[in-house]
DNA sequence: CATCTGGGTTGATCTACATCAAGGTTGTCG
DNA sequence: CGACAACCTTGATGTAGATCAACCCAGATG
């Protein structure tokens, strides 16, 4: 069990009390110069499945989430979507230099964001390389993420991506730590079947027929639709088809 | 056939004639401080198919690709294989702050790369901001790349995927301009089969039979096995599913 | 309490792409 | 020049996952 218990712990290192992990461009984890961004900060609040803001529409700040869980998605003309981002507490949106947004941003969760108008923000930046080194490294860790997602995407099994999402989501949620002994470990499903299968470009058919032979297979329990208790991480890594040691590098 | 003509030439804007085109951090388009970057510069060649780092391998330098193309790629357990980056002149490999590359790097065709140590580059990004920021531009950029290319591996069909490769190699490779004549374009495909089956999650043979359906439906003409000319842009724009405006932001 | 609605499951069938297999073309090297 | 090695094409067949369709369940709502 100890591989289990150790890829999670490293994940959130810094700030373990604070609902924003170490990596997020927010005031509360920061002192020094950067007070100046609690002048500059506001927060807003969505429900479940309420949309952010579409692909093209305006969007005059960058923001960061503070709890919840946002997607990004792309959609198609006849409707075909992919979700490209995930994003969970401290993750961040919003391009500096862009004054649209590329993407639909929807809640998938209840969500609150801490929003940061852009162009102050964007003159902070130069004011402070400090952020935008950190904006340069929680970029490289997302297109780290992005290209370990493009592997999923272009060349697993239906059973080996919900396998890997399922572990995505266990090391990244926070939450869950305080549910974890000896290699078991429980959280909330934070997305519908349908979110899940944008997440990795299949149907919501394929995507609840996996869950139900993961199930039946003891490598998942289900309490409700949404609850999950994963009894052996070690065993649900193996169906992953991800290398032992995986790339784990943020 | 304006689209085409003018979509192709947005990417390619300054510098017109330094192989290096303006996003790269190189000495060549820079002036100032970044003179610096002379001294701890230095080049490396690379023949066809020669791999430059594998998975894992210690890597002590940051590059950036000055002539032909260098390929991103992953492999699991079992050899399943996809590519995650796709890398032209002027585009940059390596992350500072890590020491071992996460992908194995090939050069697609031969390749020239313009190689910085990595101790004196981090160094330098220190104390010049300026580089930071622009490293921030183009990896913000490659990000959006990818999100582009999970909508293509997670939804769309292969003849869709293999449309969407010709058109995004048509606007990257700045050589083919010179072809240009009002919507029709020719240049050499820089990949094997195999390369664009690993681009796109694809086998080798679907990729050969989609081309040959393209081939004969007129919307490509080939000679040989790598030469290809587009004879309408906006056509062959039309298989790739991407809404006509496509998110072509950079 | 009945009904409606938004998720979720499961079955039957279809199909796009993978897989397996054979053969073609081009270039290189003895 | 012959033969080998990359690379590519094409055909026959198999299958994972999509599609179409029915039904289930829990919570909300009048």
């Amino acid at each position: 069990m100890t591989r289990a218990t150790s890829s999670i712990k490293t994940y959130n290192q810094e700030c373990a009390d604070c609902p924003i992990r170490h990596r997020a461009v927010c005031a509360r984890c920061e002192s020094d110069e950067l007070e100046q961004l609690e002048q500059i900060k506001y927060y807003r609040s969505f429900e479940a499945g309420q949309t952010v803001v579409w692909a093209g529409d305006s969007m005059d700040f960058v923001a960061s989430v503070v709890t919840g869980i946002a997607t990004l998605s792309q959609t198609m003309e006849d409707g075909r979507r992919q979700m490209v981002g995930l994003l969970l507490p401290s993750d961040f949106i919003g391009r500096p230099g862009r004054g649209t947004s590329a993407y639909d941003v929807t809640a998938a969760t209840d969500t609150v964001m801490c929003c940061f108008r852009k162009k102050p923000f964007e003159d902070m930046m130069l004011r402070t390389p400090h952020i935008g080194q950190r904006l340069l490294e929680m970029t490289l860790d997302e297109l780290d993420a992005a290209r370990e997602w493009m592997l999923l995407l272009g060349r697993k099994t239906a059973r080996e991506k919900i396998s890997s999402l399922l572990t995505i989501i266990a090391r990244r949620d926070a939450s869950l730590q305080l549910n974890m002994a000896d290699g078991e470990l429980s959280f909330d499903l934070p997305l519908t079947r349908e979110a899940m299968s944008e997440y990795l470009g299949l149907t919501l058919e394929t995507v609840s027929r996996q869950m139900s032979s993961l199930r039946k297979e003891g490598l998942i329990v289900t309490e409700g639709k949404r609850h999950i208790t994963i009894p052996d991480f070690d065993r649900l890594l193996e169906e992953t088809g991800d290398d032992s040691d995986g790339g784990f590098l943020v």
